[in-house]
DNA sequence: TGGATGATGGCCT
DNA sequence: GGCCATCATCCAA
């Protein structure tokens, strides 16, 4: 719709995306929050690719960030891959959704950028399937919305974020980038305040639930 | 082994 | 804006 990219995406029938390559991953996790956005999510199944455009995304900076799972190195089963070199990808589930991050930071450094918007771009159809709704607006604009529509599970969990099936492309740059409080740990001491959530200006698809800035 | 706890979403008023 | 379903994960015991 919106977006033609690179020469390498001109449209839906058409999606020969290039995965980012590992080196992308090593820039400062603020960094790499902002850098995402723009860039193309890209998922396959056997029921079909669906992918979309990160519009937005959340920085957790390890073991100083009390709102990061790895807060304190505090490591278990479920945040081991926190700590594992950048451009693996961290899968987690919450009240039943599944959310996902992307390691960032040096190996042994826990930090990692959440995926918490995008913006659809191919395999709408299955995305709408999965979701059981045809509202495009509200297809993918939520961590946990995003991760059902296009199929990604505790079963990447682990996975390198620079090949199949789950993977990130050059997108296009944002217009303009926003930044402000990061949504739904105001249980986390002073770290509730860190500007450290990250959206493309005026995208309709950025997360409006619990809206802060 | 069980109780507490969410980086949510959907429905309600 | 408020309420709560629902379950993987963690940790105390």
């Amino acid at each position: 719709m919106k977006k033609i990219l690179n020469g390498e995406l001109t449209n839906e029938s058409s999606l020969k995306a290039v995965p980012l390559t590992i080196d992308f991953f090593k820039q400062p996790t603020l960094d790499l929050a902002k850098s995402l956005l723009g860039c193309l999510l890209v998922k396959e199944t056997d029921e079909g690719v669906t992918s979309g455009f990160i519009i937005e995304t959340e920085a957790y900076t390890g073991p100083e960030d009390q709102a990061a799972h790895s807060y304190n190195n505090r490591r278990t089963a479920r945040t081991e891959i926190m700590f594992a070199e950048p451009g693996h990808i961290y899968t987690y589930v919450m009240h039943t959704h599944c959310l996902v991050n992307i390691v960032s930071g040096p190996k042994d450094k826990p930090e990692a950028v959440l995926i918490r918007a995008i913006e659809p771009f191919s395999g709408i159809e299955l995305m709408k399937k999965r979701r059981g709704i045809t509202d495009l607006k509200n297809l993918t604009n939520g961590p946990g919305k995003l991760t059902k529509a296009m199929g990604i599970s505790m079963a990447d969990y682990g996975r390198s974020v620079c090949e199949p099936p789950l993977y990130i492309c050059t997108g296009i740059q944002p217009a303009g980038i926003s930044q402000g409080k990061r949504i739904g740990i105001d249980n986390s001491g002073e770290a509730r305040d860190y500007p450290w959530r990250f959206w493309e200006t005026d995208n309709p698809f950025v997360s409006r639930h619990r809206k802060r800035i």
